[in-house]
DNA sequence: TCATAATTTATAATCATTTTAATTTGACAC
DNA sequence: GTGTCAAATTAAAATGATTATAAATTATGA
């Protein structure tokens, strides 16, 4: 899937619920697709949008975050730092993937498996929860720091 | 266990690391023990020790929420809505439990059980994480609700 | 073209949280 | 007991992320 092609997809996205790819919210979106590994905050989507469209104000920043959240086409998460960050969703993944966050370097790794099928299985038997969506994020030590000690 | 056992128990953790159970700790921990249930914010927190302990300003909370989440005494949650919530942690229990959300309602329900042991050997294998903690919430629809509609 | 609605911008406001500086408390040495 | 020092607390101000507001701009459709 091109950078075009998942553009396009998500302008559909857009205007199947009557909402408009403006140039600031392809701006936007082209900056989530360029870092899709990494963990945007507002403010670093910000910066990078500027690059591109200078004249871009920070709350429209926010606004289409928080559209495109609404959309489910990216994922707000939080690691416990004070800021949200904001992560693409893989076209067509039914939930937000899993995070593994190292407590010594800060270093953040995605997992796209989704590995709690059984778990949810689990929970919407034993506590009748009809499950829509999941936030799973492990702390703990990366491969990385366990071989520098 | 009775609080008091709770309190000199929690008193203990702190003094291994030469901290205090001042008043106004003490008051705090009472609050949290009180409401183990509820997810407290620390405004919450706060309203809730000014009963008991009028005169302790909200800085104090803080900086006491922080030092028992150091201490694993409470895990600091967060669901996305803008704060953070304090929940004392299960004597002696390893991991922060999971929580479900209710998109409707919010209502949130703990699950104790640890029901991601296989998860957690996975990702150590797999990816060759040491997992310290680990932090699930299901967003979906409570029983209560579904059965509202 | 004109009118209307949606969007954006810049700025100000808000809210949670943290920092600061001054004061209080408590433990210990004398 | 008194004096001293570090830890803890308080109140107030500062910070930083996010949201709301009002005015200006842009797109849309009759």
């Amino acid at each position: 899937m091109t950078v075009e092609n998942r553009i396009e997809s998500i302008k559909k996205e857009l205007q199947k619920q009557s909402y408009k790819l403006t140039p600031q919210r392809e701006a936007t979106v082209r900056v989530l697709l360029e870092h899709e590994e990494d963990h945007l905050s507002a403010e670093d989507v910000y910066l990078l949008v500027k690059d591109k469209a200078p004249e871009i104000g920070l709350a429209t920043v926010y606004r289409t975050l928080e559209l495109l959240v609404e959309l489910k086409v990216v994922d707000k998460i939080n690691f416990g730092d004070g800021v949200s960050r904001f992560d693409l969703r893989k076209e067509g993944a039914e939930h937000s993937h899993h995070h593994l966050v190292c407590v010594e370097c800060g270093s953040v790794t995605e997992i796209v498996e989704d590995l709690l099928e059984d778990v949810e299985k689990i929970v919407e038997h034993r506590w009748k929860f009809k499950v829509q969506d999941h936030r799973l994020t492990f702390h703990g030590i990366c491969e990385q720091c366990q071989s520098n000690d």
